[in-house]
DNA sequence: TACTTAACCTAGCAAATTAGTCAACTATCC
DNA sequence: GGATAGTTGACTAATTTGCTAGGTTAAGTA
């Protein structure tokens, strides 16, 4: 199990696409924009996550990527570990030295250690982060209607994301 | 919050360290071989293990290095945080000056998300991982004494790493 | 049928990170 | 003084990351 870069931009990503397609299909083109990731990088993340059966694409005008189960079917370790590709198998793998020494039952404990990590992944779904940031929505909403000024923030927004 | 082999080096190694340095010293050069871990690249995780003030070194003939405090107060996000220099301090900085936009939902949904990661690995001390060690290992030694046969041990230990 | 849209695929590349080597130090003990 | 052992820094090769550029294929629509 690693947490990268990479696996958080699928997350997000993810996160974008259960939010906005519930009717229509989601261009990645969409996606890119809303969540400032390059295009050709998301492909390259959705063909792995279509290789693992979590979103399908649908082609021609009016296509674009949906997920292929419930939000609430979906989870975080899945959508890591889609596009992490989980090699690392590590030393104690090729060779004999993984008698009973204390290398290989370190090991264990970080395998261990991370099955735990997984596990906690695991119980979280994308739909479980989907309600959390339809609340922070709505909160946001509010804070709004205090009439800030919008352009000014996205600007700076926009602006840290370069 | 990252995880990736360079924080699975550092704990694996602080856990032989935990182990062995019961009363003395424990030298790199000893780490490195029981671990399979080059040791100028030990060198450089306890560098930031010792300015992270978790590891202290004694120089000189029977020197090495030993925990700074107690196994149980080492808890393994520290470990983690010390050699994965952790930057990414996220574009949008930790302010809530990136409201009202999407891309910044997201991205605290991830924070939030990688905070829950760090509490949970917070919870998991140097000292709980040992007992488990611990327990394991006597595990192990009954299964030698019940005359299992090591090289299906060691069939099975490699297939987990594939 | 031609055009457009958007998924899908391939190759490559610069920057960063990983995992390491090598060599020159400094401190300590016998 | 000499061996042991930690400290530091510079350097490197391989891999991964994040991204660009270009093409192909399938599906709508004019």
């Amino acid at each position: 199990m690693r947490l990268t870069t990479k696996g958080r931009y699928a997350v997000t990503a993810m996160l974008d696409l259960a939010f906005h397609s519930q009717k229509n299909p989601v261009t990645l083109t969409d996606i890119a924009t809303r969540q400032t990731i390059s295009l050709s990088y998301l492909e390259q993340l959705f063909a792995r996550l279509r290789k693992a059966g979590m979103v399908t694409g649908v082609r021609g005008p009016g296509g674009g990527y949906k997920l292929s189960r419930d939000a609430s079917l979906i989870n975080i370790a899945d959508v890591i570990e889609a596009v992490d590709e989980q090699l690392d198998s590590t030393k104690c793998g090729g060779e004999a030295n993984c008698q009973n020494n204390k290398a290989c039952l370190t090991h264990d404990l970080w395998m261990g250690l991370s099955d735990q990590i997984r596990g906690y992944l695991q119980g979280i779904s994308l739909g479980d982060l989907l309600e959390k940031h339809h609340v922070k929505e709505v909160a946001k909403r509010q804070e709004m209607d205090a009439k800030v000024i919008e352009l000014h923030r996205m600007d700076r927004c926009q602006s840290l994301y370069k």
